[in-house]
DNA sequence: AACTATTTATAAGA
DNA sequence: TTCTTATAAATAGTT
């Protein structure tokens, strides 16, 4: 929609890229405004420039309350896929645990040794740790995904606190005081004379 | 651009609504990848529809990347506010010191008693203690938000781990054996004649 | 889900 | 950058 025709791939020229970039992200945002008042939804538009420069805007919710929505998206794709893991891992159980059926019959209909039912009791307990140890390692690659999520954010936050930390460093002038002081707990004295 | 110019306020009738909203997010998307690819830049739509139904597209980079994007310039713009209740704080202190400054210069100048040395000892400990303090109040703070995001994540991550918890339990219908598995380091042992 | 009259977005030029 | 304008593209209402 313009004096040209063009084609969809990346624009070569610099300046007149740059010039397009512009006009369309605001457009894009304008659009996104637009849905969102029409009928009444939540419509987020990230964009990152060549040069890593964000643009964002939320119209309806905020951006974060967005943002969280796709995070539950997330989780629930994620059970989903597990679901798929324990269907597929569900066939061999099944076969397991119809072989011990059949064992347990044939158990019963003859005479029976006590040797065969030591035996007959032995290979149950190893059934049962095969399928704990099963159960376990589905769970623990369950979580797995998401304790990476954790960790990255608290990764994150260490960063941040460190970051801070240097500068209220800055401000005192005091370094040895920092690490006693990270806790909760401590509290001033109510009065302090040099303060009035 | 439609046979009538419309009005960017609700579309009341439900059915135009849903029409539209299908209609020009599916715009919205397009538009986006046209964006991304013309300049070459990452672009993430998130519709939210009314419904609480989530459409999502990505181009350039996945949507994760650019979120997590997002994320840091959330986390550059908390610094900042950090920074400045930092300076707003900064003021204060620099009173403070001024005013230790003062009344050691004062001691010195003088033949001084050890009582009012005593004081100004017990003046400057107080005032070191209420230091620590501002400067533990101003990390706990900061840190907060993001505390409280991760005790968001580690809620939704114990809600799935229920779930599938409950799931497991129906294909192995082995009650009591899930709790003492729930750790790392119980293998399986490697031959197993019932699986064979 | 298609069609098409119009409106809207925008490419190129100033 | 910003404005102008010819034209392409999107879409509102219709079938």
């Amino acid at each position: 929609m313009g004096r040209k025709k063009v084609e969809i791939k990346r624009i070569e020229n610099k300046s007149s890229r740059q010039v397009t970039f512009c006009k369309r992200r605001n457009g894009l945002i304008e659009k996104a405004r637009q849905l969102s008042v029409l009928c009444e939804s939540s419509v987020a538009v990230l964009v990152v420039s060549a040069t890593g420069k964000l643009y964002n805007s939320s119209s309806g919710d905020n951006l974060s309350k967005i943002i969280d929505r796709y995070k539950i998206q997330q989780a629930d794709d994620l059970q989903t896929l597990d679901l798929e893991e324990i269907t597929r891992n569900y066939l061999p159980h099944k076969k397991l645990l119809e072989l011990v059926q059949s064992n347990l019959e044939e158990a019963n209909v003859d005479g029976v040794s006590v040797d065969s039912l030591n035996s007959l009791e032995e290979q149950l307990e190893t059934a049962l740790s095969v399928t704990r140890a099963t159960k376990t390692k589905l769970m623990m690659e369950f979580l797995k995904t998401r304790r990476e999520k954790e960790k990255l954010l608290i990764e994150e936050n260490l960063v941040l606190a460190s970051k801070i930390w240097k500068q209220t460093f800055l401000v005192t002038r005091d370094e040895t005081s920092m690490l006693p002081e990270y806790r909760f707990g401590n509290n001033p004295p109510e009065t302090l004379s040099l303060l009035k």
